[in-house]
DNA sequence: ATTATTGTATTAAGCTCTTAATACAATAAT
DNA sequence: ATTATTGTATTAAGAGCTTAATACAATAAT
């Protein structure tokens, strides 16, 4: 498993942010079981500290819960998380328009665009 | 004019970020005079060094042009700036529907939340 | 000629992020 | 009961980014 992560921003947000994915993706499913920090620190190649980072605001957010010596486990609030999701998936879309228009785009042209970049993507 | 850094990142990024946009944008026209580091620092509440850092960079991507002590330039290059444009756009699109597809929407669903969303902002 | 402005370079300090190396308490597993 | 595993906390070191305070050379402006 690809974590994919870079030196250009901290290490715990992109952490954040690959976890949030697999909880919205489900390729962690509500409810279940995550792996331990040290498991996940060491399959991120990343220090335990940092995962513990991450893993803690996580739980801030509320989409994990953590259970003392038992580990971690993904929320089972499905409509909290569907929330989450949605909400995530409006500030990408509005941070993207943004800056296609501050580049000069106008919105015509970014439907455009961005039609023809699904095309390419299916082949 | 807000430059509206955030400490998310480093700050000589963004403001690369920022001035190609000026520039692809129009507010920067080709050929014309960028104002001095020692203003541009100013004027973005940032130590002239972090702007220089910048400028370097746009230098070294023949974005801008300098003429030693007459200051610098934006490229006359409208091809080139063209192009660097297109490619920025093709990153963002691709980055954008990346992330849209990890967090499980489909390519239509993309396109009809990018639709609404559109409508929303012509209010 | 003198002065002001340009880009550029250097050195030091402070800050955040990250890693490293531990340690501890709670509890599941044996 | 003992052991292993869990989350958690602490301290120290290093790296990168940013600011600050200068300084210098080149040249435009006067």
């Amino acid at each position: 498993m690809a974590w994919d992560l870079k030196p250009d921003r901290p290490i715990y947000t992109q952490l954040i942010e690959k976890i949030q994915l697999k909880i919205f993706s489900g390729e962690y499913p509500l409810g279940s079981n995550l792996p331990s920090v040290r498991d996940l620190a060491s399959e991120a190649s990343v220090n335990p500290n940092t995962m513990q980072r991450a893993l803690a605001k996580l739980e801030e957010d509320g989409l994990v819960v953590t259970h003392r010596t038992k580990g971690r486990t993904i929320t089972e609030d499905a409509d909290m998380v569907k929330q989450a999701k949605n909400k995530l998936a409006q500030i990408h879309i509005f941070e993207f328009l943004e800056k296609m228009q501050l580049m000069g785009f106008s919105k015509d042209e970014v439907l455009v665009l961005i039609s023809e970049m699904l095309k390419e993507m299916k082949k």
